[in-house]
RNA sequence: GGCAGAUUGCCCGAGCGGCCAAUGGGAGCGGACUGUAAAUCCGUCGCGAAAGCUUCGAAGGUUCGAAUCCUUCAUCUGCCA
């Protein structure tokens, strides 16, 4: 193991341990050589999110201590559905699943390590639930689940009244199967998930422990929620995607860069690799100078790069120096206007057909979603052209106002900044 | 299977024949303050420049006029089988 502390205390300390089954147990298998773990993720959509990315990241986390990553992608539990509280999920079909399967495996890959040592492995349950026959399965698996515990599940029980089908109630079996063909085939000890996969986490451990009488651990990572105790990005624009084409690193390091005060230090520990003292000093500057946003700018930096690479953080910070910066933007150069305003979001209208007016602008800009909000929003004095408050919804840009490479910089509030290019 | 009640805008929730595009709260959005933060205060919050148009589970109907009354259907909740 390299390093005398064990890595135990380091997710402790960067807050990722929620629930864990037993935590001595744990502490002293990850010092007595490389734990096998293993951590899944369900194809419900074309990119992961924020909340993956803990998942992921506690993975490398790992591997960089010297354990040996699987990452399960959920081929077959993705076309089940995992019971959540609000009700019955939208059953994907096989061959949307499939090809979300591959989007999410390409995703997570960057970020491990598949050779050396404790070199990562990649696996899908598809390859052995597919093939599976309803008697093995009812025989082997469903016998070790009582249903009585099963509806004492929180989850089933939230959804007893509203209704649940057989299908999702059933997805357990198919999440503790997988546990304990890993342990069998491969190995694996530990799993780990967000602490919303605690009941299905601990129901892995406890088969394996029926089935073979042997122990596994499981780790349950913290749901990340922010100071209100509201999800991100739940009401705001969704999702926070890792995907660029669903969200530009732009709005991705602006995402972290906004970030309040009160969690900076909490998001560092768990988004970054940033040593525990360069954390506690980023902490440190955040108190006592706060308006300086040291530690969000790092943040910002830190988990663009981890995602989307160094250039593309590069691009993100030099597109809002340029839009949020003191200068004139006008005194910009084309190349940075059109790099920064690519990365914010840019649209272009036909020259010949004549300059539109401000409020088809805005709407054109994606600022605002119909006449009414964009018209709402200048009578609210929240709308501006090239950083000028525009207070007359008839308004129509003069030629003067073309920056160079004949953009037009629309803003809406403080924050959201679009470009509007005349194109021949 | 029988009886009773419910279904309102992103969410919660008033309204029970005209004054209802529909009270109020939350979320969202904009402004002020600040630091591209939080809190607070103010404004705004179906579409339309307007006339007006489309909304109150769905489809029909009564009426000069319906979210509000009637019929059928769907879903949910209670009570009785």
């Amino acid at each position: 193991m390299p390093g005398e502390e064990n890595i135990l205390d380091e997710l402790e300390w960067r807050g990722l341990i929620a629930n864990s089954t037993d935590t001595e147990a744990l502490r002293e298998a990850f010092a007595a050589g490389s734990v096998r773990f293993y951590v899944g993720f369900d194809p419900t959509a074309p990119s992961l999110h924020m909340g993956h990315l803990v998942q992921i990241l506690t993975a490398r986390r790992l591997q960089a201590a010297g354990h040996t990553p699987y990452a399960l992608v959920g081929g077959a539990t993705g076309t089940i559905g995992d019971p959540k509280e609000t009700g019955e999920r939208v059953m994907n079909s096989l061959d949307t699943v499939k090809e979300w399967v591959e989007r999410v495996r390409s995703q997570i890959e960057p970020f491990l390590d598949f050779s050396g040592e404790n070199a990562a492995t990649m696996v899908n349950n598809y390859d052995w639930t597919a093939s599976m026959s309803v008697i093995d399965f009812l025989r082997d698996i469903g016998k070790h689940f009582p249903v009585n515990r099963m509806l004492a599940r929180d989850v089933v029980r939230s959804r007893l009244e509203s209704g649940i089908s057989y299908t999702e109630f059933s997805y357990v079996l198919l999440q503790s199967m997988d546990f304990l063909n890993l342990f069998r085939d491969h190995g694996v000890t530990l799993q780990f998930g967000g602490s919303d996969q605690w009941g299905n986490l601990t129901a892995g451990v406890e088969l394996i422990r029926r089935t073979t009488g042997e122990r596994a651990h499981a780790i349950a990572t913290p749901l990340m929620t922010k100071a209100d105790g509201t999800k991100y990005g739940k009401t705001e624009g969704g999702a926070l995607w890792l995907d660029p084409q669903m969200m530009s690193p732009y709005a991705f390091h602006q995402f972290w860069l906004n970030v309040e005060d009160e969690k900076v230090g909490e998001l560092l520990r768990v988004f970054t690799f940033l040593t525990r003292a360069e954390i506690e000093e980023l902490e440190e500057q955040t108190r006592e100078k706060p308006f300086l946003r040291a530690g969000q700018k790092a943040l910002a930096d830190e988990v663009t790069t981890l995602v989307h690479g160094a250039a593309e953080t590069e691009q993100a910070k030099a597109a809002a120096a340029a839009l949020f910066g003191r200068g004139e933007l006008a005194a910009l150069s084309a190349s940075t206007l059109t790099a920064a305003l690519g990365e914010a979001g840019a649209t272009s209208f036909d020259r010949s057909a004549g300059t539109p007016d401000i409020v088809t602008l805005l709407v054109r800009a994606g600022l605002a979603k119909s006449n009414g909000e964009a018209r709402r929003t200048i009578a609210e004095g929240g709308a501006y052209l090239n950083n000028v408050r525009i207070e007359d919804p008839e308004f129509v840009p003069a030629d003067s106002d073309f920056l160079p490479g004949s953009w037009l910089v629309l803003r809406r509030g403080k924050k959201t900044m679009a470009g509007v290019q005349a194109v021949d």
